[in-house]
RNA sequence: CGGGGCGUGGCUCAGCCUGGUAGAGCGCAGCGUUCGGGUCGCUGAGGUCGGAGGUUCGAAUCCUCUCGCCCCGACCA
């Protein structure tokens, strides 16, 4: 009889996810800290896969990685304007240190395109010092109002990448880039979580930014949460910190720079997309431990038989796999067999005094819980058996994620349909409306324009809103 | 930041109205038992009742302030 230890989404979609956080060992406030939490290490150790999937696709298509100052002197922000009235609000500042008060102010780091600007400036001297590429992992903060663990926190990791490129296509070529082959790579392929590539509107695109990309993935409660970014700065930043560079003409140009980021809070997006009632639910690729062996044993005897074969099987697995033991003897297999579900492991093998003297294991797999996901199998050729499985895994849960995402998405003709169809998931839309009608429906709707994806119809349709003959086609969401 | 709710062993909560010096279940420790889907029993440890003031002979309980959390809204990766 298994305990409620999760609440179950139906009953409360919020608390669910709360549960998982914590029951999962993720994380936990940070109590102490407002809005603040502190990382587990099974939160941290997706964290970690996290940044590995990341990190090499950043270095393969030619970036490097740097590390600015978490302090950034107050007159930074003011310099770009759309930047400053988009941050002043949430950001911390540290007024004294060494027992005085600072002549000018440091604010801890909201986001860096200003102190990266900064150098950007004195480093950027000719077109032969272009592109410039590089990418930090950092820790910033943004004193939001109401937080939620990994969605939104004051402080939060993330990687911000930031270049200065000769052109203007040079740049967009960037954004873009990234956008496909970094982020919307990982996410889909590692993650598992299917995504809309598409762009921002003026009113949703970042401070400071000429156009913002983004990736929207959606979550099972219909909502739509930002997986990433990726901001075309046109010469915003590089006009308020004079970032030039002189052409094979000779001629001073301004740079074009763009920055990008993925931060902790696709952990939440993570949880959102794959788990279900019984806890947190990982794809094989980037968990931490991707299989976990549970021995079951009654006497000595029998344990020292058990060993013996998880041991050998061990072995072959070394290296092959991220997998552990759970070799408690204090907790009976069924309680093992449902910690490890709760926790999110793909895959479980149990070994028993029948497997041994059959040569055989018994599978469970996590995406497919109770007895239809188990099965038996030889323990000849495990490893092999495994990855295949393992990969079967991956590839069905991106499938029900997908699945789920084609459902909950409508394209929707009427206002009324609009109305109804952000209560439950996407509603793709014709739209011409400006920028104060974006506003009203937000208002109205409590949905925004999550996107205008890249890929976009022939066909001219009319607008949602103002019946207006459109070829431009929106995704409407409520939005974490 | 506005409205509402709530802070009592690690967790979930009772006690508060009607002040008299703290309880339960789960978890934890030890021993035994059990072990193929959350074993069972016995013994035991663990709390200055979020914090600071105040009222009182006496405060978890009443009053004031403060910090934090949850829900709803406005703002946001």
């Amino acid at each position: 009889m298994p305990k409620d230890v999760i609440t179950t989404r139906a009953k409360d979609y919020n608390q669910w996810y709360l549960d998982i956080v914590q029951h999962a060992d993720l994380a936990v406030s940070a109590e102490v800290v407002r809005g603040c939490i502190v990382f587990r290490p099974t939160g941290w150790a997706i964290w970690e896969m996290m940044q590995r999937g990341l990190d090499e696709r950043i270095k393969a298509t030619g970036h490097e990685n740097v590390y600015f100052p978490l302090l950034i002197p107050e007159s930074f922000l003011r310099r770009e304007q759309e930047h400053v009235e988009g941050f002043a609000p949430e950001v911390a500042v540290v007024t004294h240190a060494g027992g005085e008060a600072l002549t000018e102010p440091y604010v801890i780091r909201p986001t860096s395109e200003t102190i990266i600007g900064y150098f950007f400036a004195k480093w950027i001297r000719s077109y032969r010092d272009l592109p410039l590429l590089y990418n930090q992992w950092a820790n910033v903060m943004r004193w939001e109002l109401r937080t939620r663990p990994f969605l939104r926190t004051a402080e939060f990791q993330w990687q911000e990448g930031h270049t200065a490129h000769a052109t203007q296509d040079d740049a967009e070529r960037e954004t873009l880039m990234i956008l496909h082959d970094v982020y919307a790579d990982f996410v889909e392929n590692v993650m598992a979580m299917p995504v809309i590539r598409g762009l921002k509107t003026e009113k949703e695109k970042f401070a400071g930014a000429l156009r913002s990309y983004c990736i929207e993935a959606m979550m099972q409660d219909g909502r739509a949460l930002q997986a990433g970014t990726s901001h075309n700065l046109g010469q915003n930043f590089a006009r308020a910190f004079d970032i030039t560079y002189t052409d094979q003409g000779n001629t001073v140009q301004h740079c074009w720079t763009t920055s990008w980021g993925i931060s902790t809070r696709l952990i939440g997006a993570l949880i959102m997309t794959h788990s279900d009632d019984e806890g947190l639910v990982l794809p094989p690729r980037l968990a931490p431990t991707q299989v976990i062996i549970v021995p079951i044993y009654k006497n000595d005897e029998e344990q020292s038989k058990v060993m013996a074969v998880v041991e050998r099987l061990s072995a072959e697995l070394k290296g092959k796999l991220r997998f552990k033991v759970d070799s408690r003897d204090n907790l009976t297999p069924g309680f093992k067999f449902n910690e490890w579900e709760l926790k999110g492991v793909p895959l479980r093998i149990e070994i028993g005094p029948k497997d041994v003297e059959k040569g055989s294991v018994a599978l469970a797999r996590r995406d497919m819980p109770g007895k239809a996901g188990k099965q038996f199998v030889n323990q000849e050729g495990l490893v092999e058996r495994l990855s295949t499985l393992l990969e079967e895994i991956q590839a069905n849960l991106y499938t029900k994620a997908l699945a789920f995402r084609t459902e909950r998405t409508r394209h929707v003709h009427t206002y009324e349909e609009l109305q109804s169809q952000v209560e439950i998931g996407f509603a793709r839309a014709y739209w011409a409306g400006s920028r104060a009608d974006e506003q009203r429906l937000q208002d109205e709707l409590k949905a925004t324009i999550r996107c205008i994806p890249l890929d976009q119809p022939e066909q001219p349709g009319r607008c949602v809103l103002t019946g207006k003959e459109t070829t431009q086609l929106v995704i409407f969401a409520r939005a974490y």
